[in-house]
DNA sequence: GACGTCGATGTTAACGCAAACATTGCCTTG
DNA sequence: CAAGGCAATGTTTGCGTTAACATCGACGTC
């Protein structure tokens, strides 16, 4: 048995389809005893409009697509999640399309598929410096927002002031009377990760620190450990700032191996706030990127562009927080 | 400037739009000749399918709806990452649905929500009891696959085996010379935590070894470490299986705040092995589901529903496996 | 009281595609 | 060499919806 469609309520409710449509869109000129009759034989018959014919004739559904790359770690987890939620607020579904690489091609191919369902917008989650230069070459016939992505890109963008965050981090040691702060960075070709090092270079600049070398690694434990051996044989270190509370995690368990306390020898400061992170040994003190404003920001961004083609500043900085618990404390005396 | 349509690209090809349609689905008789014309035609144009009015045309759109509640936690992000790779290689594009609680309510709107796009089939992420029912009073008019929801249920189901994993676990302590186990378990409501405890409690019986008192907890961390604070002041327990890692995280924490040492005084074992679990203090021995097979063998039963009206036994069970790493030993001597 | 106005509704025409049916023209077969 | 079949292609129809235009009646205006 077929599934109902307008002219069924409309045969029903004994008035036009069109009539069904305009009640239906919320269009004002219906008779109020005409829009019940038509609302009971929708809810009669469990009638449920076709989002496919609807997108067919209007040229655009009322479905959202995302492209990232990886939506296991925590980070574009939250962000995706929370994307969801505000879409749905807004009454928009939201499409995912994973990807292998963030380079141009598999963006573009991604972005692609997400045009042949005709979304109505387009949201990058685009960490990388690959697909910045991606991005600028796409079709513009589709309202379109990056999520930390290029920050000199001229495509509308929203982003965690990773900046602010890690200057709060650093300023928070630093505070604490640690001569300076070490740094174990993200992957080098992720904005996230060069902006969490300009704000640690420039706090210790500002306050007159000493900038010790920096330490490259990538977004996992593992490399977070392996950081963490080196960290532990250095005796001037006192505080670490680290680009997630991953590697945190792995700093940690590497400086409990050689014997140094936390915080009493060694200070550790993360980012993300991972719900965990309050239950790492001991409890650490991190920054917390707010996702939800971040969703909210590019839904606003995407919607501006839907309705008006030439919108304002397409661009939104979300702050993050600190948020400070129990891995922080004053440097050992000597 | 509108985007090209079949009847654009048939035009330049100088063939029926019917034409292009057949090449474009692979249709047997189209010669090689018009064949290549059409594709010419295609590229230069850039011609991408609608697939709204596929999708109207069809009654199926390339789309598969997933309906999941957290997806920021490990295994449901996991789950889903998967799923949408499977989905991608063979060609569907995967809409999100998530949902605040997974009671009837709430599941049947997303389900609705999802057909009202004319979804090729429905994954419902249940693992609670309340998503059971709602399930069985489901539209049967689209296909629909549950993963780790009732056991007991008629609906299509993919499950991780619960019962092997906590029983592999359980009896990876009773092997290392432990004369009990302990465990701090999920959520009441969550098949997974029952599955889980099932095996671990089995596990003992079958040993001839005491059941000790179940530690109820929910996923996090915190709850796991209010369990270690417990388990830290029983000079009993040796050995404690946990639900999953951040549990573990939470129990490692609270062992250690006591003085106690992992393994020597006390071995531990998780369940879910995040990424991260190989730098806890110490490495922690955990199980691993294996969430590419589950969203494989999910796409599998949705696949076989939409091609058979009536298939074999839709069910599928996925064994996970013990990681061995360092938080297990044999109990301290008296 | 004829006429314009406006609100409520109906009618018709797309939207882009695939399925069903129709039409060619060539090749096989007896 | 005519009948039949079949491969290659074209034509028509309809999917369910919205937009544009058409109609109809009631009301107020001069």
């Amino acid at each position: 048995m077929r599934a109902p469609a307008m002219t069924d309520v409309a045969r029903l409710a004994g008035v036009s389809h069109q009539t069904v449509s305009r009640v239906l869109n919320g269009h004002p000129n219906v008779r109020e005893q005409t829009r019940l009759r038509v609302q009971a034989a929708i809810a009669e018959l469990g009638y449920r409009p076709n989002r496919a014919a609807r997108a067919l004739v209007t040229g655009r559904s009322q479905v959202i697509g995302v492209v990232a790359q990886n939506t296991t770690l925590y980070g574009p987890a939250s962000l995706l999640a929370a994307l969801e939620q505000t879409a749905a607020e807004a009454g928009f579904a939201v499409s995912v399309g994973s990807v292998r690489d963030l380079d141009h091609q598999s963006i573009s191919a991604a972005v692609e598929r997400h045009l042949a369902h005709r979304v109505a917008g387009i949201v990058v989650i685009a960490p990388v410096e690959s697909a910045g230069e991606a991005l600028e070459r796409l079709p513009k016939d589709v309202p379109l927002v990056t999520v930390d992505g290029d920050p000199r890109s001229p495509v509308p963008l929203v982003t965690v002031d990773q900046v602010a965050g890690a200057r709060a981090a650093t300023q928070h040691l630093l505070d604490a009377g640690h001569r300076t702060v070490w740094h174990v960075s993200g992957p080098s070709d992720w904005f996230d990760s060069a902006g969490r090092i300009d704000g640690w270079r420039e706090t210790l600049r500002a306050a007159g620190a000493e900038v010790p070398p920096l330490l490259p690694a990538d977004w996992s434990a593992a490399a977070g450990y392996r950081c963490g051996q080196m960290l532990a044989r250095m005796p001037e270190v006192t505080a670490v700032f680290t680009a997630n509370d991953h590697l945190a995690l792995g700093v940690l368990r590497a400086l409990h191996e050689h014997g140094l306390r936390v915080p009493d020898d060694i200070s550790v400061v993360g980012f993300d706030d991972v719900p965990e992170a309050a239950y790492f040994i001991p409890p650490l003190t991190t920054v917390r990127p707010d996702f939800a404003a971040v969703a909210r920001a590019s839904l606003d961004l995407l919607l501006a562009q839907l309705e008006t083609d030439a919108a304002g500043p397409l661009r939104r900085t979300i702050a993050p927080s600190l948020v400070a618990r129990r891995s922080v404390a004053a440097p050992p005396r000597r």
